[in-house]
DNA sequence: GTTTTTGTACTGACCAGTCAGTTCAAGGCG
DNA sequence: CGCCTTGAACTGACTGGTCAGTACAAAAAC
């Protein structure tokens, strides 16, 4: 019932404000904010679980329990447990990615570099995987994992958040701020990884750290600021 | 049969020289080689199945036939599929920290600085990586899992690691050659971050480009030779 | 009166772990 | 050498349990 579990906080009373990707709730184009609701705590429910157990080892009965329905409810819902796992994965990531965007736009108006630009896309994911840690958990232990029946949604997925970055180094190798020698996916996916093992090393292990503690220390290896002392 | 499936190769022929935690193999104190080749056989099978599927996906009949071993045959060499999994995986990490280790001695020896020590680490784990990419997968998948039965075995296997890197940084710290305002288990972990998911994007989605690429890239961030356009 | 949820019961597949029995290899012995 | 013994290593059918998905009548909710 509370939020902190994963990428589908949103209050259940209040209006449907997901981002669309439903099938064709009903013809009023509200959708059933009853169903929507249910949905929500199926999602909360699973996001949990499933970072926690991994998708396998978590059974349906158990995500109806955690989300206080019955098991009917959740195949009333959802056509089969990976169906409601994919909905699940391209949610979170569509929340992730607009997230991202906005912080990098946010810093474009305001006049800033490029680098400041990654910096506050840095202090975004990190927010984003405070938020949303079990949502990060899940979509790490899943993303690499080949011969799997969802493997395209994790590619459209997976390609989405990358070409957030991409998009802002090769704006900066356009304007002279980067080095046009970077290789622009290559150094994309390492400040992804450099993000998300920080911050869920941060989140498993030194918990009491603060979010700007984990930022000062990312946005140091950023800017080159490690060797030199001083 | 083939290597280049997991960190468990060596040629089952030769003489043994797994690192021992036998029970008592024999009083010879040679230990059966018999049985030895059969976990290692057992040990690649399992390596890229739970790699693809994860752990609770893979069935031990899967594993046994992959070995070309009947299912007895795991119960007779292992006390459970959790068994089995737990000494792959501090098999597969001891090899991981002995050739990170052996990387940064190199260095010293040659008497570079830390950063080529850190320099040299990079490409030692993408060389590893390279090497056993469904036991890094493995590795990540499953390493920030709660509530698994082999949490310690986990935490153990991680920290074994990030301390390779953290006791360069300190290092490095000392002499003065990094600032002392770091944060060392943040940077260390964010480094790893940054080559595991580096590299997993390479194997996974770019594996036409060669292993020097991928380091280059890699040092120029490491080096903060991003910004700054030549 | 239509949509959604509930609760319970059921099925059929699948799977971890067991165990009585078989094979292997190495040493002893005639 | 060929034959036997012995214990370690291996086999694979079997068991007890679990789980995804189905079915459906009755109750809420709207």
């Amino acid at each position: 019932m509370t939020s902190t579990t994963g990428p589908v906080s949103s209050d259940a009373a209040g209006p449907v404000r997901i981002n669309a990707m439903e099938r064709s709730t009903t013809a009023t184009g509200g959708g059933s904010s009853r169903r929507e609701a249910t949905r929500q705590k199926l999602y909360e429910a699973a996001v949990t679980l499933i970072a926690e157990q991994g998708f396998s080892a978590t059974t349906v009965d158990e995500i109806a329990e955690r989300a206080g329905v019955a098991k009917g409810t959740v195949y009333y819902n959802f056509a089969s447990k990976s169906v409601l796992f994919e909905e699940l994965l391209r949610h979170g990531v569509g929340l992730l990615t607009a997230s991202l965007r906005e912080a990098a736009e946010q810093t474009d108006l305001a006049g800033g570099t490029k680098v400041d630009a990654l910096d506050a896309m840095i202090r975004a994911g990190l927010g984003f995987i405070a938020r949303y840690p079990a949502f990060t958990q899940l979509y790490v232990a899943e993303l690499w994992r080949t011969n799997r029946a969802w493997q395209s949604t994790l590619m459209v997925v997976r390609q989405q958040v990358v070409a957030v970055i991409e998009d802002v180094l090769r704006a900066g190798v356009a304007n002279g701020e980067f080095s046009d020698e970077i290789d622009v996916p290559l150094t994309a996916a390492a400040l992804v990884g450099m993000v998300l093992v920080a911050a869920l090393d941060w989140q498993s292990f030194q918990p009491e750290r603060s979010l700007d503690d984990v930022h000062a220390a990312l946005s140091r290896l950023l800017q080159g600021r490690v060797s030199g002392s001083r």
